[in-house]
RNA sequence: GGGCAAGUGGCGGAACUGGUAUACGCGUUGGUCUCAAAAACCAAUGGGAGCAAUCCUGUGAGGGUUCGAUUCCCUCCUUGCCCACCA
């Protein structure tokens, strides 16, 4: 088999990949400079979270593209920040210590090194005295404070809440729980079964940050289907609250309760209400119930039903509440209206209770018609004169309504809510979809949350945040050394196991135990960003007026995965952050981008199991870094899912040998204007493409303009200074070497680097084309074609347009009805 | 079921605000070099017809708008991702 190393080619990546490698980094010359001059850039990427071994092709897939982005834009002139650091909390560490047999502290030390030299053989642009990871200390002590923060501002509370659990993990997030192929609810990392149980949890209240979280969208220039995800994923739906009274014919017992429903306009269609068994309301009613032994059975299986359960029974049950009715808040509607405890009424979505209008919603009929209930249509299709049989959920005109019969369902709703708020039985809501953020795990390697209890079990914090001295000698509060950091087989926390760190004192003295539970994965990757601005501040979490300068992100890269999730509630943060006034920004990125896999060359994903995983070292050490860049540049755009190909990275390769022996024909003064116009048409597009973050393109556009030269005998000395700088930012390393060479420096000045110059400019005029070829269109068809100068006039073309023995052909003996000239693009001729 | 993204040669992908579809690369075929192979270099390469100039056809399918549609509009199909009894 064929093998570059064995090659005689002069171009030897190795020595030259080494010796920059060396240079770059002890020198630092891409440190990002606080209150430079210059226009500012910040450039991020999501941190990775060290996981594996070392560095995986997946984050050179992600990392590449926004690195040579960002030593473009350093070329540009701006003074660029392009950060690195660890999201070393969390399962992700700890699974992989947990394999290894070490602890997370080791692991954490021995993979970030991995990955930082791994990053540094990619010749990643990174100013690395910035670098820190989130399981430092001096981070999270931030991290807590932080979160304190919101603790203070009441946006941090404990909540008994309905989380995912399992044997092995602990508790989840919604998140990091998975469907499998069966239907069964899974844990993503590990693959554990899991199901739902009620904890005391700390949650963060981000649906009260909903409607800010939507309207700062607007401020951002995220992609649409970016804004569109999280619009749908904060889910908010505009409708009413409804009040009904309640009595039981059994007891005295009475009440009223809201429900909340989109479709006022189909309030007269109610025929029945249902509760969901966890609602405040449901044992009150139970007790009141003739059927209340039976009712209360049915109420306690439903709670217990775990999602799982859920999912596969999917069919709606309920049990009806015998002798209590809800009465319609209309006076003229008299019915009694039955109440059930219902298994798919759920008490995160509205009030927890609901109408049921059989007759416009697919749900209700379908309980309707299993307990027998009436279905009354009140609302029939536009275009028909009567109801239709089947459930209408379209909006249409009001009929059996009383006094809105008639209405349109749009102004019909208008005039319900009103009737409801001068009645005052109800009026205008607001619903969100979203949920609050349930922010403690019950794992050993994360933040400990920094909250003590009393003896009364009362929550408090450990500090007062604006007290500073205080915080400094507080926090951060240290996660204990352990060497059992799995949950215990009940589900306690691992840190509950060690008693003399969880038995403290608070301030006066009093006995308190601290919070065992730690914060998620998330934590820390919420704010890195700022931190990332003034990494080294061990006064305070970051400059305000570092913050000032460096913010906002301008554009941030990352995972689809993270859209909803991190990208969202990182959002949040920030934005709390700026209302309490400790950033300058209401919105940390102004531009998102979200990468696509990288799979492998059989075509499905990368996996040890199938054995087709790709290592980028194996790539630096037979092709180099520079040609591992551009292979992953090349292979499609920063957006798509694609799949390797090692031939690509042959061809990649084998262009920079082509470039690399052109230097022999590099001399002063040659002549040579047809290349220096393809030149600046280069500079101009691959300027363009840059800006457009499309570098698979920009690597085509260095081939074609590589591939002309190789035709020369002799290359201007000035155009191939500027192919080395068109260069640079996708092939670092030889880049740098030819501009040594083509210099003829002897020793290294770091202000001499490539990667400092500036970036071409194009000259316009030598960057146009002067004789341009456009089709001939006859009839819609391309016949013909015709070379013209550019700008040529109409006339002109089209006598010689009409004279060419294609044309003529086709045109003769037929009337000439059109003839169009769109100038420089197309001839394009109509005859009867 | 809902939302989002996307369907272009054998493959990865180009195509600016509608203007010669398939740039660039891979692969394949033929050739040069070689005892031979690899590498390198040259040439061809969407499909079909033809000795040929040339013609027909072609961007998931079907309609539409237009002198002209990969691009805009409508209907549908397929794939991927996310969410999913959200009242």
């Amino acid at each position: 088999m064929y093998k570059p190393e064995t090659e005689s080619a002069e171009y030897d990546f190795r020595k030259i990949e080494q010796k920059w490698k060396s240079k770059w980094f002890k020198d630092n010359i891409y440190r990002a400079e606080d209150f430079s001059d210059r226009p500012k850039k910040y450039i991020l990427a999501e941190l990775p979270y060290p996981s594996g071994e070392s560095l995986h092709i997946g984050h050179a897939m992600r990392y590449t593209v926004p690195e040579a982005y960002s030593r473009y834009l350093r070329m540009k002139g701006y003074n660029v920040l392009f950060p690195m650091g660890w999201d070393s909390f969390g399962l992700p560490t700890e699974g992989y210590a947990l394999k290894a047999g070490k602890t997370p502290q080791e692991v954490t030390k021995e993979l970030t090194e991995n990955y930082k030299e791994g990053m540094k053989d990619m010749g990643y642009a990174v100013d690395w005295e910035r670098e820190f990871a989130t399981s430092d200390p001096d981070y999270y002590k931030w991290t807590q404070w932080l979160f304190l923060k919101f603790y203070e501002n009441g946006l941090a509370e404990l909540k008994e809440m309905p989380v995912w659990w399992c044997k092995e993990l602990g508790n989840l997030a919604d998140e990091e729980v998975l469907t499998d192929s069966e239907g069964n609810k899974i844990s993503e990392r590990g693959g554990y079964k899991v199901e739902r149980k009620l904890f005391k949890q700390w949650v963060l209240k981000i649906p009260e940050y909903a409607e800010k979280l939507l309207k700062g969208l607007e401020k951002t220039d995220f992609p649409d289907h970016i804004k569109t995800a999280q619009i749908n994923w904060i889910g908010k739906t505009e409708g009413c609250n409804v009040t009904f009274k309640i009595k039981s014919q059994n007891t005295d017992f009475s009440a009223e309760e809201e429900v909340y429903t989109t479709r006022p306009d189909t309030l007269y269609g109610v025929t029945f209400i249902a509760l969901a068994p966890e609602h405040p309301l449901s044992e009150d009613l139970i007790e009141s119930a003739s059927n209340s032994i039976e009712a209360r059975k049915y109420a306690k299986r439903v709670k217990n039903l775990s999602d799982l359960e859920k999912q596969t029974l999917k069919e709606k049950t309920g049990v009806r509440l015998e002798g209590v009715f809800a009465v319609h808040p209309f006076d003229e509607v008299q019915t009694e209206i039955p109440i059930f405890i219902g298994n798919y009424v759920l008490m995160e979505t509205g009030t927890g209770m609901i109408m049921g209008v059989p007759a416009h919603d697919e749900r209700d009929m379908e309980f309707a018609r299993k307990y027998q209930l009436n279905v009354v249509p009140v609302i029939r299709p536009p275009e028909q004169e009567s109801e239709t049989d089947e459930v209408y959920t379209e909006s249409g005109i009001l009929i059996n309504s009383g006094e809105f019969s008639g209405l349109q369902s749009e102004q019909a709703k208008e005039e319900i809510i009103q009737r409801l708020e001068e009645e005052d039985k109800g009026g205008k809501a607001v619903n969100y979809r979203i949920r609050d953020w349930v922010f403690s795990r019950q794992h050993y390697w994360g933040e400990p949350i920094p909250i003590v209890y009393d003896r009364s079990g009362n929550p408090k914090a450990i500090v007062d945040t604006n007290d500073m001295s205080k915080v400094h000698s507080v926090l951060p509060l240290e996660l204990p050394y352990s060497k059992e950091y799995e949950p215990t087989k009940e589900g306690k926390p691992p840190l509950a196991r060690i008693e003399d760190w969880v038995n403290t004192e608070d301030e006066e003295g009093n006995p308190v135990k601290r919070e065992t539970q730690t914060m998620p994965t998330w934590a820390g990757s919420s704010w890195y960003y700022l931190r990332y601005i003034d990494p080294k501040n061990d006064g305070y979490f970051a400059d305000l007026e570092k913050l000032n300068y460096w913010l906002p992100v301008d554009n941030y890269f990352g995972g689809a995965e993270h859209t909803t999730v991190h990208l969202l509630y990182s959002r949040f943060w920030h934005k709390f952050f700026y209302d309490i006034g400790i950033v300058p920004y209401e919105e940390p990125y102004e531009r998102r981008m979200n990468g696509g896999l990288l799979l492998a060359q059989d075509g499905r994903k990368m996996s040890k199991r199938y054995g087709n995983v790709v290592e980028p070292q194996h790539l630096i050490e037979n092709y180099g870094a520079d040609a591992t860049r551009m292979a992953l540049c090349f292979l499609g755009p920063y957006t798509d899912t694609y799949p390797w190909n090692e031939n690509t990275i042959k061809a990649t390769w084998r262009l920079l040998n082509n470039i690399y022996d052109l230097k022999n024909k590099v001399k002063k003064n040659v002549n040579q204007p047809s290349i220096e116009k393809l030149l600046h048409r280069t500079i101009k597009n691959v300027t363009g493409m840059f800006d457009d973050l499309k570098l698979n393109t920009v690597v085509s556009q260095i081939m074609i303009f590589v591939n002309e030269l190789k035709e020369e005998s002799a290359i201007d000395h000035d155009i191939w200074c500027n192919l080395i700088k068109l260069l640079a930012p996708v092939a670092p390393f030889i880049a740098e070497e030819l501009w040594k060479d083509v210099n003829g420096w002897e020793s290294w000045d770091p202000k001499n680097s490539v990667h400092l110059q500036p970036w071409p400019e194009y000259d316009k005029d030598l960057a146009r084309k002067d004789s341009i070829k456009i089709g001939v269109q006859i009839n819609g068809k391309i016949r013909d074609e015709i070379e013209i100068s550019r700008d040529e006039g109409e006339q002109s073309v089209r006598d010689r347009v009409l004279r060419q023995d294609n044309v003529v052909k086709y045109i003769e003996g037929k009337e000439l009805k059109k003839f169009i000239y769109v100038p420089n693009k197309i001839v394009s001729l109509v005859t009867e």
